[in-house]
DNA sequence: GTCCAGGGTGAAA
DNA sequence: TTTCACCCTGGA
C-alpha cells in the first residue's frame, strides 16, 4: 500500500502544477456526487474549487490528477492539501479485494472503480448535510454556495473562490438572513450549530480523534442533526470508515441485495450495514449509492445508462 | 399555470 | 412506532 507520504515524494510539482500519481479518480461521480457542493465544472472538464483556503483546479491526467493554483500563488503544499482532502489513506485495495466478488459492489468496483470518499474541512461539511435535509444535490449546493458568497472571503478571481466562513459569522448573521438567502427552516438549525462550534463547546478536531459512537452522539445532540447527517459529517469529514448512512435508496439496496428486510427502520439497517462491512461500510456506502443513483437515472432515461456502467450486472 | 419530490429532523400522538 | 409540519426550488 502507498502511503500518503511516498505519493508526496512522487509527485511532480512545479510552480504551476502538481502531478499527483493516484490513480483512476472519478470526478464527477467524488466531487459532484453528493459529498461536496462547492466544486464546479469549467468547460475544458476540470473541477474548480476551495480546499483550505486555496482554490485549485483539478483534471484528470494519465495515471493521476494534475492540480492547478486558480489563485495566482503557486502550487507548494497543494500536493499534501489534495492529497488528503481526496482521501489517499483510505483503505481502497483492501476494500476491492474484499468485495471483488459481493453481489452488489462486485459489478460496481468493475463498472466505475473510481470513486472515492473525500475527506473535508468538518465544519464546511457539517453546516452542508444540515442544508441537505429534504433537499436535493442542485439545491443544497446553491444554498451552500450563496451562504459562502455573501460571507466566506474572496480568494480568487471567480465570484465561486471563497473560503467557507467561519461558524462566528454564521453565529452572527442570525436565523433570518439565512432564511432570506433560501435555507429554510433549516436556518433555525444552522445558527445554534454555529454557535457551538464558535464556542468550543462542540469542538469537531476532537471529534476526528474520538471514537465512531462518541463523536456520533456529540453530533446529534444538535438541533437539526440525525442520525443520518450524522453519518454524512463522520464519513466525509470526521475520518470514520466504519459510518453508514441510510437513505430509502440505500434501503431498497440492503433489501436487493442483502436480504436486509424491506421494512426495517433506517436504524436498524445502518447498524447491520456496519457490522457487515466495518472498516470499509463507508466506502461501501458511496458504491452502492452510486449505483442506485445510475440505477436510477438508467430507468428516467430508458435503460441505456446502465450497461455501460454495469457491464457485468446480471440484472 | 399546478403539482410534486427532494441522500431528514423533531415533536406530538 | 407512526405521522406531520417545516421551507422552497426545479422539473414534469
Amino acid at each position: 500500500m502507498i502511503t500518503p507520504e511516498k505519493q508526496v515524494l512522487n509527485e511532480l510539482t512545479t510552480a504551476d502544477s502538481v502531478f499527483l500519481p493516484v490513480g483512476f479518480i472519478d470526478l464527477e461521480a467524488t466531487l459532484d456526487g453528493g459529498q461536496a457542493f462547492r466544486w464546479w465544472r469549467q468547460q475544458d472538464g476540470a473541477y474548480r474549487g476551495v480546499v483550505g483556503r486555496r482554490v485549485v483546479t483539478i483534471i484528470e491526467a494519465d495515471g493521476g490528477l494534475l492540480i492547478r493554483p486558480a489563485d495566482g500563488k503557486d502550487s507548494s503544499g497543494l500536493g499534501r492539501s489534495l492529497s488528503d482532502y481526496l482521501g489517499q489513506d483510505q483503505d481502497l485495495d483492501g476494500f476491492r479485494a474484499r468485495f471483488a466478488d459481493d453481489p452488489c459492489l462486485g459489478p460496481a468496483l468493475r463498472g466505475y472503480s473510481g470513486l472515492r470518499v473525500l475527506r473535508q474541512d468538518p465544519w464546511e461539511c457539517l453546516f452542508s448535510f444540515i442544508c441537505s435535509s429534504t433537499s436535493n444535490i442542485p439545491r443544497i449546493k446553491l444554498n451552500v454556495g450563496a451562504v459562502a458568497e455573501m460571507l466566506g472571503f474572496l480568494i480568487g478571481p471567480d465570484s465561486h473562490d471563497v473560503t467557507f466562513p467561519e461558524p462566528e459569522a454564521i453565529a452572527e448573521c442570525g436565523e433570518q438572513f439565512l432564511r432570506d438567502l433560501g435555507l429554510g427552516f433549516r436556518a433555525k438549525y444552522l445558527v445554534p450549530a454555529a454557535e457551538a462550534v464558535a464556542s468550543g463547546e462542540l469542538n469537531l478536531s476532537v471529534l476526528r480523534e474520538a471514537p465512531y459512537a462518541e463523536a456520533r452522539n456529540a453530533l446529534t445532540e444538535l438541533h437539526g442533526v440525525g442520525e443520518k447527517v450524522a453519518d454524512c459529517v463522520l464519513a466525509f469529514s470526521l475520518d470514520k470508515p466504519e459510518s453508514f448512512i441510510v437513505d430509502r435508496h440505500i434501503l431498497r439496496a440492503l433489501h436487493r441485495w442483502y436480504d436486509v428486510p424491506e421494512k426495517a427502520s433506517l436504524t436498524y439497517a445502518a447498524n447491520w450495514a456496519r457490522d457487515y462491512f466495518g472498516e470499509h461500510a463507508a466506502l461501501a456506502n458511496q458504491y452502492m449509492f452510486h449505483r442506485e443513483r445510475l440505477a436510477r437515472r438508467a430507468t428516467e432515461w430508458g435503460g441505456a445508462h446502465i450497461s455501460r456502467a454495469l457491464p457485468e450486472d446480471g440484472r
